[in-house]
DNA sequence: CTTCTATTGTGCATTTTAGCACAAAGTAGG
DNA sequence: CCTACTTTGTGCTAAAATGCACAATAGAAG
């Protein structure tokens, strides 16, 4: 099947689905089917059977999924059955706590290189990395073949550090920065905004709740 | 307009349309048009011309928007023209980049209470804010009219703490937390989860890159 | 005043996404 | 072996979202 007929949204629910299913394997259970994923996640069973025929058939009839079979599908599928390395830009409030965040390794991903501009934060050892300068940046993602980078640097540098990372070749970029990126289009962009999520609940609070 | 009638999807782009003129706004621009919104979003014009014409008729033909008129209208529509008070739950390392982050200011929200259940916690200061014992949030939030939250607490406390906030009268929750919580059909929430953007990125990367 | 350009708001067509419903196939129990 | 029950995978239908195309109209220029 060719990836480019299949559509983002679907692409975008599977990584639920191995999150539900790591959580049931963790806890020791071994079967699992479409309802029980759905009931979990709120999405309906169908949805479910259908987003993964896209990729082949896992399932038994009567009896379920494998949930380590599938799980093991689901990572070739998505590419996280091995450890990306990531390089993370910014080493403020943000940036330390995704330093030391344990959901990314878990997720599939390492973060290798923690670079900031600051003189001050340059050479501080946080966990296991020493803050790096910017300026070695697009030596050191060469050097250890690096793809994928967050960028956790104020809305106002994020241009500009972006800009830095495609010609360092990244290309895959995270970005908690709340603007929009310039990026050629062979470089995958995901945003995470907390604040759009606050306003877009505000519209459907009644107004006697303010 | 009968608000249920409006899709989710429309409202979930009117944060990004607000934000965008806002930044139009701090350079001094006075008019725009929904291409150049579009543009600056990656979409297309008529998709934002639609949204808009949900709520009213806010351009005029051949000149586009008065942009402090149209702000000041997403502002009344999505209820951020006051602030809103917002309590967050877990003062760890993503509690205190939140309390440090000026975008949910600039955004119409204000942290007004924080709590965590850390003995060692309680009671230090963060910025403004006095850490408060978790076994107070039912009390604080009543007296402050609280009704949004934000969940910082590991993924293990993240239902019970949500359980909390409902019977407090939260009613709007914001989780960092990589679960799905269980919530009564009235309360909003929304996940911010970064493993699951970069999961789904991966997925497009070549794999000779890894 | 007339012409030209720009841009909105929207009816309609198209595309995308979700969901129903069921045959196929497996399990369990007797 | 037979019956009752489960659950998958999917063809088809329905619903939702997007985009085209254009009339309407505002403003600028001459
Ligand atoms: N803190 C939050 O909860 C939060 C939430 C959502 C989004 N954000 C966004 O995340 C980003 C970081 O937030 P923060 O709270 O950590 O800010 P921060 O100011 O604490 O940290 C930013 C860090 O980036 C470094 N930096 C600045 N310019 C740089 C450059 N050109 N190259 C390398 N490093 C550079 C600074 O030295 C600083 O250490 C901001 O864009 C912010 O809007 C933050
Ligand atoms: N750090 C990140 O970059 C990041 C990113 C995404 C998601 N998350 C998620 O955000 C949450 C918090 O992450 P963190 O890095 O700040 O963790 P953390 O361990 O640094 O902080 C968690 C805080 O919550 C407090 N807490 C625990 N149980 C509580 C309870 N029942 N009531 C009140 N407070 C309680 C703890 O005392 C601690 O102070 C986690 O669910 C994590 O998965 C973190």
């Amino acid at each position: 099947m060719n990836p480019l007929e299949i559509p983002e949204i679907v692409i975008r629910r599977l990584p639920l689905y191995l999150r539900t299913l790591n959580l049931m394997a963790a806890q020791g259970q071994t079967v699992t089917s479409s309802q029980e994923i759905g009931e979990r996640l709120g999405i309906s069973s169908t949805q479910i059977r259908k987003d993964l025929s896209y990729f082949g058939e896992f399932g038994k009839q009567g009896t379920g999924y494998n949930i380590e079979y599938l799980r093991e599908q689901l990572r070739q599928i998505l590419q996280v059955s091995q450890r990306w390395k990531v390089a993370l830009i910014g080493a403020g409030d943000l940036g330390r706590a995704v330093l030391r965040y344990s959901g990314f390794e878990e997720g599939g991903f390492e973060i290798t290189a923690v670079f900031d501009k600051d003189e001050q934060k340059i050479g501080r050892q946080i966990g296991k990395l020493k803050v790096l300068d910017i300026a070695k940046l697009h030596e050191v993602i060469r050097e250890q073949g690096i793809c994928i980078a967050i960028i956790a640097v104020p809305a106002s540098e994020a241009q500009e550090v972006a800009d830095a990372l495609v010609n360092a070749g990244i290309k895959a970029i995270l970005s908690y920065a709340p603007l929009p990126l310039r990026l050629p289009s062979n470089v995958q962009v995901h945003y995470i905004d907390p604040v759009i999520g606050l306003q877009s609940m505000t519209y459907y609070l009644s107004p006697e709740q303010i």
